[in-house]
DNA sequence: TCTGGGGTCCTAGGACCC
DNA sequence: TCTGGGGTCCTAGGACCC
């Protein structure tokens, strides 16, 4: 009998990837500190001597966060999530260009399509980063995935233009981590002997899912490291971390995670949210507020459409001026992807909430979706047991888009 | 002038049913 | 009069990720 082949489990991340897709039409802007975010404004002007000119962080007013920043603008100090406000008291002269997210998607299509020329089994994490399992890929096991990942390195680059970082690990978790290590244009390998001299030492927020609350708390315990984590009780870590999540810190800890590549899985949920460029009131800026709350919901019901799902449960997020959010949900008696359905069902929602504080947020969520073939299914059926015809298990009416915010309470 | 927009998963209480 | 579990659904909030 022979042993299972060692896993062998890469994860591929684009290097500072807006910026970089934007250096590709930019090229005089190579070398210099550059930032994405903030909204659509400040577009780059092409002067009458051929030359263009962008904007700097420094004109920048608004609520925009930053996107993503080359490296020579992380060195500065700016980094994704930062207010660009706030970044452009660090980086006043570092050049600022608007987000443009049908560009992204198409060198993520690009990308990704080039890694499954490659190898076949991989899992989308986003725009701009996948799993890919390698362990059946023929001769990946001869050098522990090396040259398979160069493979990978290689095609992106060709297809692309960009270069991405990639790790090839025993499981996702330590993969993950590996592809930070060498970044940009990096190639590591982790073998599970590596876990003591390499992940160890690393900062305990290294580890996917260990987030800034976690991080805080597990500082104040005097763990400050990968290691520190794994020298932890594993009874003391379910003390306070609760049964799961101090199970699972002991496991990552200890470089363990048997969590599979999955190549596919279904949206549980399709939103949409807005924040407000100044803060709203519910009976001040009731007319304004209607017009969002609709467009929001009509944008939704489309998203719906595309994508070829109708939801059950329909809820709203507001953020209030204070930053607080409060969610709620509403479950209708049928699947539906109709706006004025949409529309009516939100405006339920929204009675429940007291809007007695200015918003900067307002969300629209479907949830409990279903695909429209399962819903015309024959194994679809209505409160009766029988089946039920696609018409008849979509809630849909007439009912006007335009009936108003409803009073606050 | 802090803090976008799109997601996933987990917890927890109450309703309701067996 | 007091006292069961288990299971599922609904709802709200929060941590976390890209």
């Amino acid at each position: 009998m022979t042993a299972a082949p060692q896993r062998l489990i890469a994860h591929l991340d684009m290097d500072a990837f807006y910026a970089s897709v934007e250096l590709l039409r930019y090229p005089d802007l190579r070398g210099a500190p550059v930032v994405i975010g903030g909204g659509r404004r400040h577009q780059p002007v092409l002067r009458a001597d051929g030359r263009r000119s962008y904007a700097r962080l420094r004109d920048y007013a608004g609520r925009g966060v930053i996107t993503t920043s080359t490296y020579e603008a992380r060195a500065l100090g700016v980094h994704s999530g930062m207010g660009v406000m706030k970044a452009a008291q660090l980086a006043p002269d570092a050049v600022l260009l608007p987000i443009d997210f049908d560009e992204y998607r198409k060198y993520s299509r690009l990308f990704k399509s080039a890694v499954r020329e490659v190898a076949a089994l991989v899992e989308d994490r986003g725009i701009d980063e996948i799993y890919i399992d390698l362990t059946d890929l023929p001769g990946a096991q001869r050098d522990a995935g090396r040259s398979a990942a160069q493979q990978l390195k290689d095609a992106v680059r060709a297809a692309t233009g960009l270069s991405c970082s990639v790790a090839v690990a025993p499981n996702k978790l330590l993969a993950k981590i590996g592809s930070e290590l060498d970044k940009p244009d990096g190639l590591t390998l982790l073998a599970p002997g590596d876990l003591q001299a390499r992940i160890w030492p690393l900062a305990a927020k290294k580890v996917n899912g260990i987030g800034p609350k976690a991080t805080e708390k597990l500082a104040a315990f005097g763990i400050h490291t990968i290691g520190d984590l794994a020298a932890a009780d594993p009874q003391w870590l379910v003390a306070h971390f609760g049964r799961h999540y101090g199970a699972w810190l002991h496991e990552a800890a200890h470089g363990r995670d048997a969590r599979p590549v999955v190549t596919f899985s279904e949206p549980k949920s399709i939103s949409r949210e807005t924040t407000f460029e100044r803060d709203l009131h519910a009976m001040r800026d009731r007319a304004e507020l209607g017009r969002i709350f609709t467009e929001l919901c009509v944008q939704l019901a489309a998203d719906l459409a595309r994508k070829g799902y109708a939801s059950r449960t329909i809820g709203i997020k507001l953020r209030f001026d204070d930053f607080k959010a409060v969610t709620r949900d509403l479950s209708l008696p049928a699947h539906t992807m109709d706006a004025a359905t949409i529309r009516r069902a939100a405006g339920e929602c929204l009675k429940r909430v007291d809007l007695t504080r200015r918003l900067r947020l307002l969300g629209v969520r479907a949830s409990a979706l279903a695909t429209l073939a399962e819903l015309v299914a024959p194994r679809a059926t209505d409160a009766a047991g029988r089946p039920a015809a696609l018409h008849e298990r979509l809630a849909s009416d007439n009912l006007p888009l335009f009936d108003g915010a409803p009073p606050p309470a």
